[in-house]
DNA sequence: CGCTTTTGACCGGCGC
DNA sequence: GCGCCGGTCAAAAGCG
């Protein structure tokens, strides 16, 4: 009874065995395919299988939209009239339809050879022969006739012969467009992988420079360290959890770390520095109360070694105590309160009641919210005793192939690689939230910062809400904010990643979250080692976590029919689903560009002194995308859904 | 028999 | 102070 089970297996899974279970991931799978068979009724698998093949951006552009439920007929007329060409080759009584696809001008095409029928129509009056109709009808759709108009007898013979060489020549010059198109989808998918390797190669050349930093750091931190005792003990204990614990207890400890850990890092120091000095401002309620973390940025700043230790504490219980237990304790709640409230929140679609990030959960409670028919599922982390985190799993009310999975808290305890990555990301997330919060002398700020950071390369992907009952990380997976991006109709986009043989599908799953980390606190404790760990394990994972994210995708796509099915464990589908939504390539672009926006100093935000309105305005000159604030309605649609 | 799920009760926060 | 609501608890039921 694996709960755990399907969510993201069903996607990549038949649909077929599907349609009887639960209609309603798949009537959008049935709405994304219906233009093709619904016009092209008739045709064989072939055509559709080469419209899927041709249109893959269009189709997903075009399913971009399927929020609002359109019919197919409603959708937009270039994802409509392309099919028509293929359409148009078979089609044996259209040749209106021919020409006007072959024309290229879409409409405006249909119209002239409409009004050239029109035409034609009249001169067959005219001729008034009752047998030259068809002829009439044939030729009047060439402009040849409009030219020959004079000689109606010549032209029946010649119309007949030059439509048969024209018509040919027409089906040649479709099928050169099918190919050119061919070529074009293959080219954006190319130069979209090109993207894909080059946000790699970025990403991962910053974790080889905070790597680097961090052993500089290591080397000389010990001196600066040597009178908190706390931080070496830290430091003597954080090492060994690389190994260990990966991603989350390492993100804790990134999370914990004290400002003056923090500010030893040399591209973070100067934001840091100001920014925990005006952490105790407090503004926006919500902000502060969501983030209790702002109270204990200030108290960082003041209490030197015990953030780190009770902190560490609340997710490492194996930690060494350092501190008198009443200190800790106190310590320890509002850390792991602080913890708590921050959430990251996923949505992808899924036919299964929850998607598998490879941790063990329990259900501990059901019940309904207000504002959404579904009922949100309670679950708890059940792979260690005293494990913290939490998730919210509940259906979208509006789409309710949706599904929201809310992450709460981080993990005590180490976790499979096929964990790893949900668990780094979040973790990684709540402390990206918690460190716009802590460290911002502006609560709303930083979120904006956050999210600009973020949101320059998609504005959908992640969003970051500060409006929300708490701080919250919205990774979107429903869909694509980037048609480039979204057209990815190759499974896997394996890309022999440089010095690693195995694909890097599992890569940015890994990248994403210590960029975060990194961009965030100039760390890689887990990075690395998570990394190479993973990799060790993943060979057959980067496979799936390749495939997966189209599976995600694909459920908005249309040719789900003809994805690879790969017949694998149900865990370690699942898993990799987990992975792949990390791996999202369009989340780890987005992450490179954060990353590089903020590590690049290039931030307006630096001066962190500036006002909520001054970043927004950065925001608006930097990036293209301008809707940080909106992000903040999905954000707090989400529990209200 | 042990584990998981279900489900009603309970608790605390928040708004009025 | 009261009610609403989200979140959690825990006993009962279900299941392998």
């Amino acid at each position: 009874m694996d709960t755990a089970g399907w969510g993201l297996t069903l996607d990549s899974s038949s649909s077929d065995s599907f349609f009887p279970k639960k209609p309603s991931g798949f009537l959008k799978l049935k709405r994304d395919r219906d233009p093709l068979p619904t016009h092209s009724s008739g045709l064989g698998d072939s055509s559709s299988a080469a419209a899927a093949r041709m249109f893959p951006a269009i189709d997903f552009s075009s399913t971009l939209g399927r929020h609002d439920p359109n019919p197919p007929s409603s959708s937009p007329p270039e994802a409509a009239d392309r099919p028509r060409v293929v359409v148009g080759e078979v089609d044996f009584f259209s040749d209106s339809k021919n020409r006007s696809s072959l024309a290229a001008g879409g409409e405006e095409a249909k119209a002239t050879s409409v009004s050239v029928k029109k035409e034609s129509s009249a001169a067959a009056a005219a001729a008034a022969a009752a047998g030259a109709r068809s002829e009439l009808n044939v030729n009047t759709g060439l402009r040849l006739l409009t030219a020959n108009a004079g000689s109606d007898e010549s032209t029946v013979d010649d119309g007949v012969s030059s439509d048969v060489e024209d018509r040919r020549a027409k089906n040649e010059l479709a099928h050169l467009q099918v190919q050119l198109q061919r070529m074009n989808a293959e080219n954006h998918r190319l130069r979209e992988m090109l993207g894909q390797v080059s946000s790699n190669y970025s990403s991962l050349q910053l974790h080889l420079s905070s790597l680097l930093q961090q052993q500089q750091q290591q080397n000389n931190g010990a001196e600066l360290t040597q009178d908190r005792e706390g931080m070496i003990e830290k430091n003597q204990t954080v090492v060994p959890r690389q190994f260990l614990d990966l991603g989350p207890a390492s993100a804790d400890e990134i999370s914990n770390s004290s400002s003056e850990e923090r500010t030893r890092d040399g591209s973070r120091s100067p934001l840091h520095n100001v920014e925990v000095a005006s952490s105790a401002v407090v503004h926006n309620s919500k902000v502060d109360q969501d983030s209790s973390g702002t109270r204990d940025g200030g108290k960082r700043s003041v209490r030197n070694e015990s953030p780190d230790d009770s902190e560490t504490q609340g997710w490492a219980p194996s930690k060494a105590p350092k501190l008198d237990a009443a200190a800790r304790t106190s310590i320890d709640q509002s850390a792991e309160a602080t913890m708590r409230k921050a959430r990251v929140s996923v949505r992808a679609r899924s036919e299964a009641p929850m998607i598998t990030d490879g941790c063990q959960w329990r259900k501990y409670g059901q019940k309904m919210a207000k504002g959404n028919p579904c009922p949100r599922a309670y679950y708890r982390c059940t792979m260690a005793v005293g494990c913290p985190v939490r998730k919210q799993v509940q259906r979208c009310a509006e789409d309710r192939s949706i599904l929201i999975t809310t992450y709460e808290g981080n993990h005590n305890h180490p976790l499979p690689p096929a964990a790893m990555a949900m668990a780094s990301t979040t973790s990684a997330a709540v402390n990206m939230l918690l460190s716009g919060s802590m460290s911002s002398a502006d609560g709303i700020m930083n979120p904006n910062l956050l999210a600009r950071a973020i949101l320059p390369c998609s504005s959908s992907v992640a969003t970051i809400s500060a409006s929300a009952p708490f701080p919250t990380v919205t990774l979107d997976l429903t869909h694509s904010p980037n048609p480039l991006q979204i057209q990815r109709p190759q499974p896997q986009f394996q890309v022999p990643f440089p010095g690693q043989p195995q694909s890097f599908g599992s890569l940015p799953s890994q990248s994403l979250p210590q960029a975060f980390g990194q961009a965030l606190y100039n760390q890689s404790k887990f990075s690395g080692l998570q990394l190479s760990q993973e990799i060790a394990n993943s060979s057959q994972l980067g496979q799936q976590v390749a495939s997966l994210p189209q599976h995600l995708q694909q459920q908005a796509a249309h040719h789900h029919h003809h994805q690879q099915q790969q017949p694998t464990s149900l865990s370690d589908t699942l898993s990799a689903a987990t992975a792949a939504i990390t791996a999202d390539p369009n989340f780890t672009a987005a992450l490179a560009a954060a990353i590089s926006s903020i590590i690049g100093g290039a931030h307006p935000n630096n001066s962190t002194t500036t006002t909520t309105s001054t970043p927004a305005a950065a925001a608006a000159s930097n990036n293209n995308n301008t809707n940080t604030s909106t992000s903040n309605n999905k954000m707090s649609s989400f529990p209200g859904n």
